[in-house]
DNA sequence: CCTAAAGTCTACTGATTAAATCTAGATTAA
DNA sequence: TTAATCTAGATTTAATCAGTAGACTTTAGG
């Protein structure tokens, strides 16, 4: 039931652009990212490549160049970025609702495994559909200010571009309409455990 | 998120020793399960090996040998299965109750990420932890007899060993203690949904 | 205008694991 | 003794996780 590397360091270095877009930094570049996220460089610009290529980035090449969300963190939920990364959240692939794939057995109808992995898909998919970038890096940004933690990307790029048009900062998350928490589910990211 | 295919066909071919078990088969073959389920051959017996070595299964060597459950499938929680066979249930090592795996991340406590994947980590264990073998068993069959479809192992060997202690059938199922479902959580495996 | 520096982008290479197959040996009933 | 069965290990194929090398883009400075 593993998420891949792959998909987690894509998820890390979206919330970390959600963080620099909130701090006011339109532009950040692969090597602050993995250095803030302590992940191996080369490997993260092949997943920043994918990234773009499922447009949920956007990059500007050469010098003082760098990546930045392509939309608000509000309109990327955190589901649609695992699919694209690692494929169909369903833990087989007989129930799922995106890439159904048939099952290697003789009945699907009466196979009672189906059924409970179907429980799992829809709780999994309950959570990461329903939240967005903009709720993680909510409750990242609270949390460490509310332990006095210093922000990062709170450095400007030594040169910033012109950039034709900067997106104005510090209402960028804000547009993320959250829904309803799950009744009766354990929460963790919107309660105010001291984790 | 995915199950892998050995978690999948250990569920698949444990599943099938408990409906043998109800119908009053003490001993399956490897070739049975594999032909029922229709799974690689070879493939499954690397399985069985695997849950005989988790003291999940008992086995028969020579002719007209086989395996079969180890103890009541109502003693044997789905997610203790996909435990030993898959590793942790959580999508990430840092969100694991049962092995925690630090994350390379700089700072854990400030993390949305893993107050998500710890809700997600929740979701699936409260799942998984909480139904047995014999409920899998329990609904597959339930939903067999109601569509009037044939059961399986329900022919006998052609030559049962004496077998110095046989369980009597029909009753192994039923000593699972079922825990309440869980409030607010869509539940397909214990609902009556026509699927 | 030219060039060096600092970025992104692209392709290849290797290590490790998963998924499955193959071959051969050990055990038991008939 | 032989056929059916579990047991054991080696091999193959594909994917994941990186690391290496370099080409392409842009800016800054002479």
């Amino acid at each position: 039931m593993k998420l891949s590397k792959k998909g987690e360091y894509a998820l890390r270095a979206l919330i970390d652009l959600g963080i620099a877009a909130e701090v006011g930094r339109s532009l950040v570049q692969v090597t602050e990212l993995a250095a803030n996220e302590r992940l191996p460089v080369k490997f993260l610009e092949q997943i920043m490549q994918l990234l773009k290529e499922a447009g949920l980035v956007e990059s500007e090449r050469g010098k003082y160049g760098g990546y930045r969300l392509a939309r608000p963190a509000g309109k990327i939920a955190v589901g649609q970025v695992v699919r694209f990364i690692d494929g169909p959240l369903a833990p087989i692939g007989c129930v799922s609702q995106t890439a159904y794939e048939k099952c290697s057995c003789p009945d699907e109808t009466h196979c009672g495994l189906r059924m409970l992995m179907l429980d799992v898909r829809n709780a999994i998919t309950s959570i990461l559909d329903r939240y967005s970038l903009a709720d993680v890096v909510e409750v990242t940004l609270r949390k460490m200010r509310r332990d006095g933690v210093a922000l990062p990307f709170t450095q400007p790029l030594r040169n910033p571009r012109p950039a034709g048009e900067r997106r104005k900062p510090g209402r960028l998350v804000g547009t993320s309409a959250r829904l309803q928490p799950i009744e009766g589910l354990i929460n963790n990211l919107l309660g105010d455990y001291a984790i």
